[in-house]
DNA sequence: AAGCACATCAACCGCCAGGCG
DNA sequence: TCGCCTGGCGGTTGATGTGCT
């Protein structure tokens, strides 16, 4: 008895997208938003499970989306935030305007682990590979730590705190929707195992 | 030109968390 | 409170492209 799939299998394709389902699924979003993932292939007339749709269209469908080649800033942006917050790959994303967290990770893994293997850096610690103890954060001169209302630093209820990178001395946050925010905790750093020895310290009240 | 190795990335899989009855 | 359902996430796979011999 294993878990029940999440859909009918012999009923569905596998695989890549053909131009005609693809054309299916953005006429039926465009119609009705995305809803029910669930039920959305029926109602579509796909043969997919939703799962696949949901995946499908969120990273590869949708009208926002960016494509084309990472800048340079984009890398060092991803680089920090991956020092921050790990592999939270859909955190990473909602940083970058019109990248999905597939294609960040994707990234990630392709070009990104090579480029701080060849600075010397571990791609997971984002330790120098020569001096593990000594733990260096990229740029951390790249990073403000805002509060919600965007305001810099201040400690929230149960020490949560909102990352804002920014890039040439403008918060991303300004150029994006409201989405890009993220929320990280200190005790999720811990648990990831990353050393929070950044310049990070609550504003000194009174 | 053919064969091989490596790189890239779209897509799948399985797990987890949150919502809801 | 519990169990089910669904959406979402991160890790991994495999098909395809590209470069090298």
């Amino acid at each position: 008895m294993g878990r029940s799939p999440c859909c009918e299998k012999e009923h569905t394709n596998k695989g890549a997208w053909s131009r005609e389902e693809d054309e299916r699924l953005i006429s039926y979003i465009k119609a009705h938003g995305e809803g029910c993932w669930r039920s959305l292939p029926t109602a579509a007339g796909l043969q997919r499970c939703g799962k696949s749709c949901r995946l499908r269209w969120r990273n590869y469908l949708r009208p926002d989306l960016k494509r084309g080649k990472f800048t340079e800033e984009e890398d060092e942006l991803i680089i920090n935030l991956h020092s921050l917050l790990g592999n939270k790959w859909s955190l990473i994303a909602t940083q970058l305007a019109g990248r999905t967290d597939n294609e960040i990770k994707n990234y990630w893994n392709t070009h990104i682990k090579r480029k701080l293997l060849s600075r010397g850096i571990d791609p997971q610690t984002h330790r120098t590979l020569n001096a593990a103890s000594s733990f260096t954060p990229h740029n951390t001169n790249n990073f403000q730590l805002l509060d919600i209302q965007g305001s810099p630093m201040q400690f929230l209820p149960n020490n949560i705190c909102k990352v804002s990178p920014i890039i040439n001395g403008a918060s991303l946050s300004e150029e994006s929707n409201s989405n890009s925010s993220s929320v990280v905790t200190a005790e999720e750093h811990v648990s990831d195992g990353i050393n929070l020895e950044l310049s990070i310290r609550p504003p000194s009240f009174g």
